[in-house]
DNA sequence: GCTTATGATGTGCGTCTGCTTATCATTTGT
DNA sequence: ACAAATGATAAGCAGACGCACATCATAAGC
């Protein structure tokens, strides 16, 4: 049987995550980037999203709020917003090739900063943490 | 090696808290409590605090807002605040039965629902993530 | 064709939050 | 005794957020 008394999940990684976007916030500063925009190129990135409102929901975002970062985005040269000629009520969203660029520089230094918080574990725990995280972030629909 | 590309970590426990909080928030409804309110309540009822600018920065909140929390709080009779004889700047908390009554009754029910978002995983991934979460959350201060 | 549904966008509202400043009582250092 | 620091509290401000509502263009079903 498990330890029986623990403290909750969320207070121990509601201060986890206080540590991380503690680290984040200097890189995104140093790339222009915010959170949300760096959200929405890591999701353009890693996979096709066709409308705005799906891609509100994948970032966990409201989709009246992501407008203002979209348009950010687009004006920084970061993404591209093309009609669909196929359905001309939706705007087909998709990285460019600077967005590219400056998303996985932005990454690599976050997650070097995420190594960092994750020093002092072992080989083994370390993979087993990140193991779970990603098994339970992709099953809870991301 | 580890896997060359991953998701961040960040992103992948933001989902995460987004599922555990959605999962929170019926039963602290149902127990008339706030999230800071829980917060303090388990942080109280878990390591004496004797200052209020201590209990804020535990639970990682701004000392200027935790004070309508802290009102709330002593109004359901759920903590006490009582000048300290020794220093009467200082207003003593703490927890009283009700308050550790109405925590531990919400704290059983979160993590019950804990449970039912790790299920799935292996004893073993289930304690090393717990392990490994409750090492980096005791280190980055709480 | 006409109604209904969908997608993008804008606007406004109420709330929460962090930050700053100010006040008051009390303690502490000299 | 007096100045400086500390703790609690209040008030104000700006930014971010979620939500609801409204508009407009376009698609799709009947």
């Amino acid at each position: 049987m498990p330890e029986q008394r623990r403290p909750d999940l969320g207070e121990m990684l509601a201060g986890l995550m206080r540590a991380l976007m503690a680290m984040e916030q200097p890189v995104l500063d140093a790339h222009g980037l915010t959170m949300w925009g760096y959200a929405v190129l890591s999701t353009l990135d890693d996979r096709p999203v066709r409308t705005q409102a799906a891609l509100a929901q994948a970032i966990g975002a409201d989709k009246t709020r992501i407008i203002g970062t979209l348009e950010a985005l687009q004006e920084a040269g970061f993404i591209s917003r093309d009609p669909d000629p196929a359905d001309r009520r939706v705007r087909l969203l998709a990285i460019t090739e600077a967005g590219r660029r400056v998303r996985r520089a932005a990454q690599a230094r976050i997650q070097e900063g995420e190594e960092e918080l994750l020093a002092g574990l072992s080989a083994g725990e370390r993979a087993a943490f990140l193991g779970v995280a990603r098994k339970l972030w992709s099953r809870s629909g991301s």
